[in-house]
Formats: structure tokens, C-alpha cells, sequence
DNA sequence: CGTAGGTTTGACCGCCTTCAAACTTGGTGG
DNA sequence: CCACCAAGTTTGAAGGCGGTCAAACCTACG
């Protein structure tokens, strides 16, 4: 594993209150590993032998059934994914594949189990981490059962532009065929909505997007700290507030 | 707090584990409270004060945004809810009320983080249960994204006759109008959805509903152990089998 | 270039919701 | 004990959101 891979690692969240001595153990049991694009990691219903952290490219998870498929989420750079079913020693209840070219920290699960048991810290982390992950997914739940499509799709919006510190313009990280599957919508039906958004908030060439009436689109979303995601890294908030409010 | 609850709590996958002094002493600064039907608990948006455990009765979650309301799950005991709020020290994404009369114990949130934080037991029990619930609601996105209404309800009445040893005749826990919600549809469509079950697989009388042709409602709902809520404590699976498999 | 794959557009259809009214059920008080 | 009321459920009719199918268009890449 590369030795400039170890600090990014040391810094996530689940890893950073953990003792050095087990971090140091885990990663020596750990490997790095560069994959292609469309590639299946995992396929739902194995079981977890590897902790996966990315560390470029992304990821998509996805979920299959009876011929159908959805995708969950997509993983960015620098997270870890699947750490319920490590914890759980379960089967994978989704899929994961690279959509660009990867580099991925695996660790394998029976080692992470062991210093879950062996260091608190490091417990107390995945703890928070799963909590995080599940609320999540609760998000995602309410988003899907209380939002209609187009309204999803203003959310979406404008969340990646409050991710990028509010910028006007974004661009969508994913093909719009996968992005509309995330939002539990056709590829057809993203592009009709994305039409109706055009016409009073929105200008659209390709993959960018220009926010040309944000209370217009802000009024469609009416986003919720309850309902969307919190911004990670947000740039703008990490430099404009004192203390990171908790979500 | 009542003497006769705590052996039950002691018993719950959460409380098992730790160390009797942890235990003894959130025991201490926890207490027993009986609640009248429909009463609201909690309200999505305030922070974790006390993490519940239901002793006995019934506990809706829901979720609410611009003025639509959805059902996200029901709690049955004895269980614990909102522990992810608590854990993270954020506010809570649902709401609570209770459906029927419930008695609940309510162990304040602060102390439950301190026993985290010195019980590695109870830590690794609490990730233990996140993971679950995490998981539980990756399920709950599949079962909503992949599944249209019908099957989702020949779904749910599979999983309610699995979790009574796979019996022929189950009873509905709760209103038809609450179990759609849950089900992500309208109470007209669950009636309607119902009635096309009737049609071939099923008689229904208010709540109760005896499956007549299982085969057909299996082919309709399609379970799959990667969607499908495991059965917590299934009578039948604990008397026909040596271990109870992992989910 | 040429081809494959993604996106958009149009037409149509069906699942599901909405609205309204009838019906059933359970609880309460005369 | 029965009448009555409120609340839940069912049924019907109508409409809209979103899906399916098909074809045209665009874009990237060999």
C-alpha cells in the first residue's frame, strides 16, 4: 500500500481517534488497489471480507431485485463504504462498482472486527460513523416518500451547488441516466423535469448547470436540515462558522 | 422505575452485554413512564434528550415536511428507538407518538454517551445495533425503489405471517390507513391493492387476513432475503434450527 | 468518419392519487 | 340495549404523475 495513501486515511473520521498502534496494525494488513472504470467491487448478497476505503474515483452502490436494479448512492473520495456489513459480518445488502478508475484501501473485515473489540476509540468512531450512515438513510427514505420527482430534482441541485459553497453553477458529478435511478426517476422523466426547471430557474447545457432563480428553485425544494444531507466539507461553512454543527 | 421491567431490558441485544455496574447506574437515572394512545413523544427537529426503550404497547414513526406526513416504521417491544439521535447528539429526523397505551422507559441521552464512551461492551453492542438499523433502512429504500404497491403489500403480509411462524392467518398491528402510509400509498390504493390480492391469494375480514394461495403471493412479492426485514425473534426458526443465521 | 451509448422528444398507457360519497366499525350516552 | 356519532374503510369516477416504447438527436471515442 502507498505509504501518501496513510495520512489521507488517518485523517477520516474513522480512523483518526483510533490508537496508533492499531491503526499501524490494520494498515499493514491492509492493501491498496487500483481498479477500471465499471468494474463490479461487490456484488449484494457475499459476504464482507474487506473494508473498502476510496481513495479517488467514485463508487456507486447499487441495489438489484427479481430484474430490477436502483442505484443506492455514490461514494466520493476520501470514505469508506459497507462498514454495517463488516460489523454485522453480513451479506452485503448492495452492490458496488467503479464508475471512473479507482484506487481503493481494502482492510479486511475479521481484522477490523478485532479492533473494534481492542480499541474504544476506534469503536466509539464506527459507532458515530454507522449513526451517520443510518440517519443517512433515513434522509433518503423521507426524500423518496414525501418528495415528487421534480421536487427531488431541485433538492438534488441544490444540494451539489450548496456543496460547492453555493456556487451558481455545477456541474453533475454522475451521467444523468444514473443520477435519475438515485433519485428513483426514469432517465426520460429527468429530462422532462429538467425541462420544467429550465424554464424558470435553471439553464442546462450537458452536465452544467447554471442556477439562474435560486428562491425560484429554493421555493420547488424547500430544502429541510431534517431531509437533506448535510454538507460535508462545505468550504464556505468551515471558514464562516466557529464550531461544525452537528446534523 | 419498576422492578419487574429492568430484567426485561437487561435482556435486549443493547442492555445485554455490558457490565452490570454500567447497567445498574443508567438504571438509576432512568425511569418508567406509562403514555395515553395517540400522544406525541417526540417531534422531529428536537434533540435527543432520552433514549426510549418500549416496554409494552406500540410506537409510531413518522416523518413530516410541507405539510405531508409518512409513516417510517413502528416499534414494537421491546425495543429501542432513536438511538442514532442520541449517539450523535442531533436532532431527530422522525417523530414519535404512541399508537396505543405504551409504557416506556427513558434513560437520558447524556448519560447513555457517557456509558458508551466507558463500557466498550455496550459500545460494540450499540454499533452492533446501528448496523442493524442501517441496514434496515437500506431495505426499507429497496422495498420502495424496486417494488411497486402491490408488492409491497404481498410483501408485508408474507413478512407478518413469517414473523408468526409462518401462519396461514395473520392479524394487521396496526390501522390499514397507518400500514399504507408505511407501505408508501394511499389508504384507497392499499384497499384496491388488497382487493386484487383477494382475488386469487388471499380472504380478508377488517384485520385479519388468512393466506389461501401462498405460492401465488410468493410469486407476487418475490422475497428476497436482502430486502426483506429478517424476523426477529420467529418462534419457528428458533425451535427448528441449531443457529440463528446473521442478517 | 462511423459507431455505440447516452440523451432528448413525442405519443401513449397505466399506476396511483384525488375527490366524493357510501358504507362499516367502535365507542358513547340516552 | 339501542341509537347515534365520529372515525376508518371501501367504492367509484376522474385526472395527473410518472413509466414505457420508439425514434431522433447528440456526444465521445476508436
Amino acid at each position: 500500500m502507498n505509504a501518501s495513501e496513510k495520512p489521507s486515511l488517518r485523517r477520516l473520521p474513522l480512523f483518526r481517534e483510533m490508537t496508533t498502534p492499531t491503526f499501524d496494525s490494520l494498515m499493514k494488513l491492509a492493501y491498496s488497489q487500483s481498479f477500471p472504470p465499471r468494474l463490479e467491487l461487490i456484488r449484494q448478497g457475499e459476504y464482507a471480507d474487506f473494508l473498502h476505503v476510496l481513495i479517488k474515483g467514485s463508487v456507486e452502490l447499487r441495489a438489484a431485485w427479481n430484474g430490477r436494479s436502483t442505484v443506492m448512492g455514490v461514494v466520493q473520495p476520501v470514505s469508506t463504504f459497507i462498514l454495517a456489513a463488516c460489523v454485522r459480518n453480513a451479506p452485503y445488502l448492495m452492490s458496488a462498482r467503479t464508475l471512473e478508475r479507482a484506487t481503493i484501501v481494502m482492510v479486511p473485515a475479521a481484522d477490523v472486527r478485532v479492533a473494534l473489540r481492542s480499541d474504544p476509540d476506534f469503536a466509539m468512531a464506527a459507532m458515530d460513523e454507522l449513526a451517520q450512515g443510518y440517519r443517512g438513510f433515513v434522509r433518503q427514505t423521507k426524500n423518496m416518500k414525501l418528495r415528487n420527482s421534480l421536487e427531488r430534482l431541485a433538492a438534488y441541485i441544490l444540494y451539489r451547488s450548496r456543496h460547492d459553497g453555493d456556487a451558481e453553477r455545477i456541474v453533475l458529478p454522475v451521467e444523468k441516466r444514473h443520477l435519475a435511478s438515485y433519485l428513483g426517476m426514469t432517465p426520460e422523466n429527468l429530462s422532462r423535469s429538467m425541462k420544467v426547471l429550465q424554464a424558470d430557474c435553471l439553464t442546462v447545457e450537458g452536465m452544467d448547470i447554471t442556477i439562474t432563480d435560486r428562491s425560484r428553485l429554493t421555493a420547488i425544494a424547500s430544502p429541510d436540515p431534517l431531509m437533506d444531507e448535510p454538507v460535508a466539507g462545505a468550504v464556505k461553512a468551515a471558514f464562516s462558522r466557529q464550531a461544525e454543527s452537528k446534523n
